[in-house]
DNA sequence: ATTGTATACGGAACATTGTTCCGTTTGCAA
DNA sequence: TTGCAAACGGAACAATGTTCCGTATACAAT
């Protein structure tokens, strides 16, 4: 078998499948499927979700068989792609909140998601296809990204940075719709200037809090 | 060769194609080519547009070689029905207008739009698939819808049953947008009822014309 | 360290579908 | 009636998703 890579493996997943007493996940097979996660979403950003999936095993150095122990059906890859980059654009929010003043934060993350959806175009084909096997796939997104974001806005708000009162959800539509339909041209500096005035639009009308001692 | 059907041809297509003095399209390829555009049609709106070609040329009764005669490109095909279709329905702009009033005429149009849109959600997803066999398309939808709608809307204004000023290319737009975007579930029925809101909306502020007797 | 085995791997083989090619058939003008 | 360019049909080819199974290997037990 391969033995390419030495790096420790952390069995991280807190999948909670390992039957107690039972064995582990082989570390080999662990290392491949991060492996072919990380090819997969190559792959896709360059030739889009259709790119062949021999393509994406070569890439990635493992056999075709391999790929499809570890995603039985194409679509299968195509979604734990997705849903690892919601996850990343999901834990960004808690990253930036650590780094930057609450409004700060919340207008970074708001480009961050502009760059996550337009680097998902690709993907919104695949989604509005009809398939049924992406039809969870709208909701993972939501139950994902609305906590991140009312945080951030909760946070933001409380340090009177942005007026009170907006709905997740509101402003991960308006964005998404912002980024994604006018037809075939998509001008990714277009939707990067509108989410930015939305942004701004956010922090118009902010009511400085009593708790938070003004500067 | 196939002997199906002995209706007249007409020979209505004005594509201009036929050299002068030179010899006509033959009969049974123009028949042919009308068929598969028949079939083709049912098929796509039963199956999506991802339905075999092999099924199409069955359904036509003809070989897979015919089809690919006439269309080189399976993309081909999906244009041409497209094609097809945005003509009806430009077409009907016309006909409505000639049995009922400009108003009623105008939101009947409307809905006959939203049909059209609704049933062609299958299209939408090769639309956005980024296949530059699909560039024109756009293009010609709103070349070929535009100025159907602008008549309708002007003659319904004339007539002092819709407000002025509305753009055509607002409103198309519109539609589109009310019948497609939400997620993954896309309510007919509510559609429907959004649309003919937005026709009552047009309806008000109208300013009843002077040349026109009112009743 | 050795060993047994469940696990994972690789890639040939298969199935489906888009596309090409070419021998055969046929509409139609002379 | 006849000649042939046009059109046809479908076998063959190519690309790609999916299955299958013999082989290799990680790892727990000893």
């Amino acid at each position: 078998m391969k033995e390419k890579n030495k790096a420790r493996v952390a069995i991280s997943k807190s999948h909670g499948s390992q039957k107690r007493r039972g064995r582990r996940v082989r570390a080999d097979a662990q290392r491949n499927l991060d492996t072919l996660l990380r090819s997969a979403m190559e792959v896709f950003a360059v030739s889009g979700v259709d790119a062949p999936v021999r393509q994406i095993a070569e890439k990635a150095g493992v056999g075709i068989g391999t790929v499809y122990r570890h995603f039985p059906q194409r679509s299968d890859l195509i979604v734990a792609v997705f849903r690892r980059e919601v996850d990343a654009c999901a834990n960004a929010a808690g990253l930036l909140a650590a780094e930057y003043r609450p409004g700060e934060a919340l207008a970074r993350w708001m480009q961050r998601y502009v760059d996550f959806i337009s680097a998902k175009r690709g993907l919104a084909a695949a989604l509005y296809s009809g398939d049924p096997a992406y039809d969870t796939v709208p909701f993972y997104f939501r139950k994902r990204l609305r906590p991140a974001l009312q945080t951030l806005l909760e946070a933001a708000a409380a340090a009177g940075e942005v007026r009170a009162g907006v709905e997740p959800d509101d402003l991960l539509r308006a964005v998404s719709s912002l980024c994604a339909p006018a037809g075939h041209n998509s001008d990714p500096a277009q939707a990067r200037r509108m989410v930015a005035l939305l942004a701004d639009g956010l922090r118009y009308g902010a009511r400085p809090s009593r708790k938070h001692s003004s500067s």
